[in-house]
DNA sequence: GATTAAAGAGGGCATATACTCCTGATTATG
DNA sequence: CATAATCAGGAGTATATGCCCTCTTTAATC
């Protein structure tokens, strides 16, 4: 039914269905999937830009910057102006954030688990990797 | 890098670079990928309740009717009650809902055309397939 | 060294998405 | 028939996403 054929559609609907699989799976956190993958990115990096967070992401770097508010607010990641470049803000996970990402780790890796079981862990794999090497021309 | 390993931030990344390459190519018509759904949906089913929307595109009840609310703002729907049943909006598209949708028609065309020459028909293809058939764990 | 170009980030505007709570209408049940 | 269960939407709240414009700060140019 509905942009059956479509692509896009598709491609939307498919990632809606998936998000709110993993939302469902993480709530006990606290997080959303979106807000565990920026807590993920912060704490591997342990210092990042919001640029950095956006080109990590694929994400518009305003979107970055906002998707960083709720979790400013929520203590779990700190924003300072970098001491080097007056430009950059630098972003740096709390103790909070740290627990709470504790938290959703194991929850994070049951939702892979359960998501690879429902589908097929090969069949889950490749589809990753077609997702990942899409390419659009430019125009 | 961000999320290369999580199935929910992959299918987040692509869908929405997918709907940034499909935006951009059915800019000229003034609608988005989502709109240009919900029109063409309506335009097949003559007329829609938002619930039908929100089932055939797999939407939460309440942002199909939101959806909604541009298209009907610019005049592409209208929105009444229904004769029949009291509960139901009556979703029909307008003569003008049918313009853009021929405007919009031909760049959709382009735009899967230009997405499966890039990534390959039986891939993209495929891809259709995978997502249309996930499946997830009812919790 | 002063001017200008470039880069980083925020604010405003609009759409997209889902949840909770609430209202109105239809149907089922006693 | 009255009442409850159900169905369909709306309002409010919050996050997610991207565009444009602007401000600040750094880097480049002369």
């Amino acid at each position: 039914m509905g942009g059956g054929d479509c692509n896009c559609m598709t491609a939307r609907r498919a990632a809606r269905q998936i998000s709110n699989f993993y939302d469902s799976q993480l709530a006990p956190s606290g997080l959303r999937a979106t807000q565990f993958a920026i807590l993920v990115l912060v704490n591997r990096l342990e210092e990042v830009s919001v640029n950095m967070v956006a080109e990590s992401l694929a994400l518009d770097r305003t979107t970055a910057g906002k998707n960083l508010r709720p979790l400013a607010a929520a203590g779990l990641v700190k924003i300072a102006p970098s001491k080097s470049d007056g430009r950059l803000r630098a972003i740096r996970l709390t103790k909070a954030g740290s627990a709470a990402l504790k938290v959703a780790l194991p929850l994070w890796r049951a939702a892979q688990k359960n998501f690879e079981t429902a589908n097929g862990v090969d069949k889950v794999a490749g589809l990753r990797d077609s997702l990942r090497s899409l390419k659009f021309a430019d125009n």
